[in-house]
DNA sequence: AATGGTGTAACTTATAAAGTAACATCAAAT
DNA sequence: ATTTGATGTTACTTTATAAGTTACACCATT
């Protein structure tokens, strides 16, 4: 498969409302910033909606973050994207017969959810906020220079 | 893509050598335990052996682990297999002209960093040793059963 | 030398993400 | 009320990566 981008894909766009909030905030704007499609952008949009995270309204462009970007977390973005999707996929298709095929598959669940978890407590530290005084300071530096 | 098993079925390996280590341990016989192929085990086997973690000799199937099972970890047996995989990535195509496209790269890594160095801690306080105990639990129940 | 496995490369297939197109629906403007 | 323009959603196509397959030189043991 392709790497996913879904996750900074709808980072890109909850910043993007929050920062452009008085432009055009159109799908066809949005994915010029992130050099993509209306379609894909409308369809990260419709995650966020349905995670709550983002209001949007049929007919005009005129998207709201749901409530303050200190209080959405990335692990929030994350849900609401990739939800069913974990960082670690386990083999299901090994051979029953066998103690390893047998038990790994359980073993390696069990060591997988430690490890997503330990992944999903940063992501839960890392808020929307934070990210944009991020972008800001960074385009701060560029004009600088 | 699909989903990768690359992790799943290195520990596999491993753990297979470990229990088996007095078996056919041959590259068919563990491409069974996986229901794989030979290719795919030797491939990984190769990394396994290139990340000095499994010692193998060409035209006689007796691998070996390279050290004792409770000093391999998780993160280890990740770093061979997919080092060049980060657990989350970066849209790398999003427009410069725009305050959020020209920065989100930057501020995504740094966030994706401390996500993986999250991960990575966890996955480190996980050793194939301890793997290998869960697999024999697993299998003690499922025999009483 | 013969046998049988490894190590590796090239090619094919499968599958998930992203791109594309189409269109009903809704809201705003006239 | 009708027109306009954007959304929400689906279906389909394209693309990229993982896994499967094949092939074969190489090595070790017999």
């Amino acid at each position: 498969m392709r790497y996913s981008h879904k996750l900074s894909d709808a980072v890109h766009i909850l910043a993007y409302v929050a920062i452009y909030h008085d432009d055009d905030l159109s799908s066809a704007a949005i994915a010029a910033s992130i050099e993509s499609n209306p379609a894909l952008v409308r369809r990260l949009m419709g995650a966020l909606r349905r995670a709550e995270l983002l209001t949007t309204q049929q007919g005009s462009a005129t998207p709201q973050l749901a409530r303050p970007a200190d209080r959405i977390s990335l692990l929030d973005v994350y849900h609401a994207v990739e939800a069913d999707t974990p960082l670690l996929h386990v083999d299901d298709k090994t051979n029953p017969a066998c103690i390893v095929g047998g038990n790994i598959q359980a073993t390696l669940r069990g060591a997988y959810a430690e490890v997503q978890d330990a992944a999903e407590r940063q992501m839960a530290a890392i808020t929307l906020a934070s990210l944009i005084v991020d972008i800001r300071q960074r385009e701060q530096q560029r004009n600088h220079a």
